[in-house]
DNA sequence: TATTGTTATACTCTATAACTATA
DNA sequence: TATAGTTATAGAGTATAACAATA
């Protein structure tokens, strides 16, 4: 129907990511979490008392756009901030907090599986490595 | 440094999603065209009188939002609407449109090409079986 | 009854500029 | 001077509900 569009990388990363991102979506939302909740739960989990700015930096958001993301965590309990100096403080999970990564860990992965599943057997060890060079200039 | 993030799929599906689709919208500017404009033009290049509502479906995006879409196009005098019946009406790309079109289909080939170089070439062949695998449960 | 085009609306993601306080 | 946190704002993309006209 359309051969030029679907022999371009780009289309088909915006199709894929769009169709799995909704599901992620769907899937966490019993945690009342969204993809961007459980990527910072889960970076902060294992960077304790990273600053905001550099999660911001890991997670690839603006650190303007953190502000109003940590802030719902922390009104939630999922987080809270400790004082590092003046001007900066670092981020901490609560016990709580801990308790909701575990879980949104556990969807994630199942998650995982089911998208690899759906990859032809001889393209699927494939997937990540070439994911991660596309994005990521110092995995390669 | 995050172990966890970078073993999913869905975390760098969007991760790659995002950084190719800004290099596009930076290439596709000169156009002035975003991804979806060009998306557009060459569904419509390979389907004339196609309606906003199947392209939307062709696309993946709501008709309710084809309606601005199709209307800046118009007004820029790339496409054309021909009346098919009472309710629906087809499009076609004007001589303006399909050089537009060309020049498009140009730029994302060449974007093609540099994204690939990016990918390590014994994973290279498989990204696009796996990436339509992803979305497209119809192509496995 | 189902579909098309349309309007209105809202939420998320992303980006930038600018400000302050501090390093 | 550079960085951290913040505010405000704007542009995309995506989603839903509802309506009139037509099939």
């Amino acid at each position: 129907m359309e051969d030029f569009l679907n022999r371009l990388p780009g289309y088909n990363l915006r199709r894929a990511s769009t169709v799995i991102l909704s599901e992620l979506t769907d899937g966490l939302s019993e945690l009342e979490l969204r993809p961007s909740d459980a990527s910072m739960l889960i970076t902060i989990d294992s960077n304790p008392r990273i600053t905001p700015s550099e999660l911001g930096r890991i997670l690839g958001i603006q650190r303007a756009n953190m502000v109003p993301m940590v802030a719902r965590l922390e009104d939630r309990g999922e987080i809270v901030r400790i004082k590092r100096d003046g001007r900066s403080f670092g981020l901490e999970l609560t016990q709580q907090g801990s308790e909701l990564c575990n879980r949104a860990k556990a969807i994630l992965l199942e998650y995982e599986d089911r998208f690899l599943l759906r990859v032809p057997a001889e393209h699927r060890e494939h997937l990540l490595p070439a994911l991660r060079a596309l994005w990521d200039q110092t995995s390669a």
